[in-house]
RNA sequence: GCGGGGAUGGCCCAGCGGUACGGCGGCAGCCUGCUAAGCUGUUUCUCUAUGAGAGCGAGGGUUCGAAUCCCUCUCCCCGCGCCA
């Protein structure tokens, strides 16, 4: 949620805000029209209740004294009548009101490039050194800002969709007829790859001063509504039937979520949490999109890193997030492009995301695997979630991003990895230690 | 699932129909020739704010007045049962 005082103050920048991202600002008039009707209900309800608050000290010392107190009873009665209606009419407008408010998005930070379109995103740099297939040649060179160092094929990579059916390390068909398309049952090596994933991202995370957690995998309504816009996102999550309960569709909700209303010391902060859990998508609206292999799926295994740290430092944590998603995609040796997301592209948290995205040979594309973003005070005052400075309390910054999502970092190295016409793949060295192998071939 | 006990300000804890006690910690100040001790104030949220309102796990009810009594729910602790 944003800060309303803020919004009171300085409406001008949330009407900036607002048109950047393409946003219609008329939920914003809509929220001082009724933020000033609110305004004026409780002043009238303040005042009655300070005379009612008046009467009844006088009711209890002439009952002490033995005094009769039937005329002033009477009146605290009827001033209770006028103060319960009043304050229904108060409660409908604030709802009405705290409703346009959760509509509004957090600011942007200046460096968004302001414009519709994952295609306007912004280059910020390649790294890396890809396979590319000769036809793919020059989207590569357009998405990696023509700087880009790479291999040319001469024939185009296995598709992973292949490479899985022939090295018999995922089952589809048996998981589409028990649970359906976009589930999975992971075999063999691959197993022990994706483990030795989750494995080696806890590691480095915990080298690094983060906590490591496995968190709930479902959690409330209440603390998902704060943790994220539910209502733009509600369609993304599986709902436990006659339990408020929602599948997690990443740790971050439950790592933030899990400070919840708390006050914490300024010496606790940074808090670097890193979740590891599965994490569960509908992918309602994605019908006809990767409809094939897993690289688009209902559950995948995800390392997040977060952080709740002091507003002042929240940039300087950000680059601390995108340096160690960048330092395990170089150590796994898959080349990656970061892009700046645009203005009409960020979600309603982030006044800044960058997404980082894998080059798959096969696909000839770069496709996102990593998102990171500062939230700065958005979730945390949506959550309540505060530490104490000597000038009172006031709202942490909270960052989260990607460390690893397995399926589709599979999907990366059987692709950038493969040899023998895709009938091998190498398993990156600093996973080795890990799986106690270092290729897989269909002889395995 | 059954029975019992709980939830009070950042933390601990008292109050059990008359408007939240005390301690710890934090902050500010005073005192003091020691990194000690002591003293005073302060500590949540909201409102066009030298004032007022709200707040005792959540929501409802009774009452002139509810932390306190009644109802519903949530979570925690202790037993019993069931169980990977």
């Amino acid at each position: 949620m944003i800060d309303v005082k803020l919004l009171r103050e300085k409406p001008e920048i949330f009407y900036d805000s607002c048109k950047k991202r393409f946003f219609d600002t008329s939920v914003l008039d809509r929220f001082f029209t009724l933020d000033e009707a609110w305004r004026e209900k409780l002043r009238e309800i303040n005042d009655l209740k300070h005379e009612k608050n008046s009467l009844t000290e006088v009711i209890a010392r002439n009952v002490k004294s033995g005094s009769d107190v039937e005329k002033e009873k009477g009146m605290v009665k009827a001033l209770n009548d006028r103060i319960g209606s009043l304050e229904e009419a108060q409660k409908k407008i604030s709802d009405e009101r705290d409703g346009t408010l959760r509509l509004i998005p957090n600011l942007l930070h200046d460096d968004v490039p302001v414009c519709r379109g994952d295609e306007n995103n912004q280059l910020v740099r390649y790294t890396g050194h890809a396979r590319v297939f000769r036809d793919d040649r020059d989207t590569f060179l357009r998405d990696s800002g023509n700087s880009g160092d790479y291999e040319l094929l001469d024939e185009r990579p296995v598709s992973h969709v292949d490479m899985i059916k022939d090295l018999d390390l995922v089952d589809l068909d048996r998981a589409g007829k028990i649970s359906g398309a976009r589930f999975f049952f992971i075999k063999n090596r691959l197993f022990k790859i994706e483990q030795a994933l989750i494995n080696y991202a806890t590691d480095f995370l915990a080298e690094r001063g983060f906590t490591v957690i496995e968190p709930p995998l479902m959690i409330n309504y209440e603390s998902m509504a704060g943790a994220t816009d539910i209502e733009t996102f509600k369609d993304s999550l599986y709902k436990i039937e006659g339990e408020d309960l929602y599948l997690i569709s990443t740790s971050e909700h439950a790592i933030a979520a899990m400070l919840k209303d708390e006050t914490l010391e300024e010496g606790e902060l940074p808090e670097r949490v890193a979740g590891a859990s599965q994490c569960f998508r509908r992918e309602a609206g994605a019908h006809g999109k990767d409809t094939k292999g897993i690289f688009r799926v209902h559950q995948f295994n995800k390392v997040e890193q977060f952080i709740f740290c002091k507003p002042e430092d929240s940039w300087d944590y950000f680059a601390e997030i995108v340096a160690n998603s960048e330092k395990i995609y170089q150590s796994l040796g898959i080349p990656y492009r970061i892009v700046n997301v645009c203005s009409g592209e960020l979600g309603y948290l982030a006044e800044k995301k960058y997404d980082m995205e894998a080059w798959f040979p096969s696909q000839g594309k770069f496709r996102e695997i990593v998102s990171i973003s500062n939230d700065t005070d958005y979730q945390a005052r949506s959550l309540g979630i505060k530490y104490r400075t000597k000038d009172g309390n006031r709202y942490v910054h909270t960052l989260n991003g990607t460390a690893i999502a397995t399926k589709r970092i599979l999907v990366a190295i059987m692709e950038n990895f493969q040899y023998d016409g895709g009938r091998s793949f190498k398993v990156p060295d600093v996973l080795v230690p890990y799986t106690g192998f270092d290729t897989v071939s269909r002889e395995e």
